[in-house]
DNA sequence: CACTAAGCGAGACGGTACGTCACGTCTTAGG
DNA sequence: CCTAAGACGTGACGTACCGTCTCGCTTAGTG
């Protein structure tokens, strides 16, 4: 009886994921980001395998075959739709308050144990899957890249910064020793090094 | 014929290695290492095994698991051994110059298709070893480091850098930004880049 | 637009397997049963699968199940639907003669690759089902035990054989070496081996 | 401490199988024969998977794909190792008693539930595998041809029997009836019928 | 004659078993 | 005692089918 219900809440949760001819179980579907998720948490991405999340989530392993192309399909839909990113654009006034206050939350997520190794596991994987990586930057690094350059075109706006930076360049220069320390570890991803971090990149684009 | 000479090349060039109390057959060493390179630019880092390295180089399985801890040990080494790094710090009188040259020949390496392909799995695997994650710090960020570090304090002590600096953090973001665009593909490595980048960070740093 | 032909002719051929008050879809019914067929011929009983029937016959596997309990009960109905047997009873005059001619057919049939490895796969699967063994029985077996009753009463009415025999006993000492050498197949299934055994029977049941 | 005891019996036990070049864990392969006839009988043919036979045994499946093609090989090796048939061959001195003790030992054996399906799922696969064939023509039947023809022979010399009978043929009639009702089921396997049997055959041959 | 329940094709689903791969350990024979 | 060889128990892989279960659509018999 509940079951046009259950289709109902389920199109409107993720309207957008589907041609909508394959009627696809979405109890199931979700059984199976929910059981990535947990055994995410409890062992680690590299202990992870599909059949155990298949039989976490009660499921065939034929399902998520039939929906995934990879272990690490599966983890990134579920990192992404359990949304670790809607990222807030803070806008405080001040480029090096903005800067400092995403990157203060991104380090949250980041330390958080299961996540960074999460990450790792990913990053490797992508390496061999080209539509894979695509949707990783998607998912994972558009969304802070274009509030990063939300927040410089503030400050280039309120003639803050220099007009005639490349923002690409800056931008990377911003999360690149971020995602390097949390890979290889070699030094900390907390509140002081944000701010020495901002504070020297904003050396070379301060008007 | 050529063995002796081999057996000396090879314990000069990697003479930390070994406990060198047991009776190692140098011979099997050298296979084993020179199979996993054949195999890592044949199939890629996640397509090689154990076994196949065992039977390529024509030596027991056993006789890998008796000197190494893991596939990626066994990796590491055989990159390490044929030197990807052997960084000549340049010294033009330039910072500049010496950073963009430096880094060149860096991109010369890490666009080399497979060798971008190991790294990332190291750096995947390293999340879970920690003796692992030091070796290759060892190995492939410190060597880098020192030579960067090198070719800053040059240029400081002749004034064209401030002397304040905070080198470490520096260094991350010269390299972070690198490793970045090499495992998320989002950019490119060339040498406009390393320039662009060279350029942005000097702007941080100059005197 | 020979739908309607077709129709006929299909009921015609079996109007006992359908209780006929379900709306059943004359056209998918014969699709499956040429379906196993072809299949049947191609791969051998073992290979085919519902599956494959159902998707070489342009049916739902759903309506397999409706009608049929198993892929053997499929496969019988194709068979005898087909009509192996509308076994003829020879009347030669000579009992001899008579048996020769209907074991000779029978070999015809059987010595035809795939219908010699059906039988077998339709025989190991009614050792689990008894329902399919009875109509095993019925369609496979028990035309020619009646015929060659028959062709034997007719002999003992003639005073050519004697009239005290077993004829059951009789007649499996006919089949069962056929079937023997059917399955086992450690001799031929020939006409000399008709003519001998018919001879060897004869022996020990003529007046 | 038994280990050296264990090979020297195993060896013994079964010396004629191997090359002996495989070194072959005897304790692995009765473990495995154990396993397939205890789940022949619990289960029966059908329902028993190599997976079962595994999990049962301790061993690891591939140990299994690594000493034999398939279920049915097991099973046979299984049954004949447990040597349903060291066939004594009965003299009596009288044809008829030979016949009727040896049958009505098969018949003991037959009648036991899950030998029967066995058989039939052997049967049927051997029709697909010309090398199991030929090993169950060895193991299952030529034991009993071999007994058989002893005792015939035997009547001859005696001049029992008519010396000029077909041999072949007149085996193939005692057991081909025999297999063709323990897979029709269409009659009894019962001392009845063995001799109603022997007395029949005999009638054509006797001198 | 339209309505409506059925049968239909399609194919997703939870399962079981397949046969293969590689793991890391263990055993054997030979140098 | 190290080695090449490779069997072993383990466990995951990705695939094939099982038999059941919706989904809309088509269609045939009844009301």
């Amino acid at each position: 009886m509940s079951q046009l219900l259950e289709n109902k809440i389920t199109q409107t949760i993720s309207p957008n994921t589907v041609p909508l001819k394959r009627r696809r179980n979405e109890r199931s579907h979700q059984a199976i980001l929910t059981a990535a998720v947990e055994l995410l948490q409890e062992k680690g991405y590299r202990e992870i395998c599909i059949e155990a999340i298949a039989s976490r989530a009660g499921v065939g392993k034929q399902t998520i075959y039939r929906w995934w192309s990879s272990k690490a399909a599966v983890i990134m839909e579920a990192y992404s739709a359990r949304a670790i990113q809607n990222i807030p654009t803070p806008d405080t006034g001040s480029v090096k308050q903005d800067l400092c206050q995403i990157l203060s939350q991104l380090f949250a997520v980041l330390t958080t144990t299961t996540t960074g190794e999460a990450i790792a596991g990913l990053i490797a994987e992508l390496q061999m899957d080209a539509s894979l990586a695509s949707s990783f930057r998607k998912q994972f690094i558009e969304c802070r890249t274009e509030a990063t350059r939300t927040i410089l075109e503030r400050g280039i706006a309120r003639g803050e910064l220099r007009p005639d930076s490349n923002l690409e360049l800056v931008i990377d220069t911003i999360y690149g020793p971020i995602w390097y320390r949390l890979l290889l570890k070699h030094g900390t991803l907390d509140d002081p090094f944000a701010e020495e971090l901002v504070n020297f990149i904003i050396l070379g684009i301060q008007a």
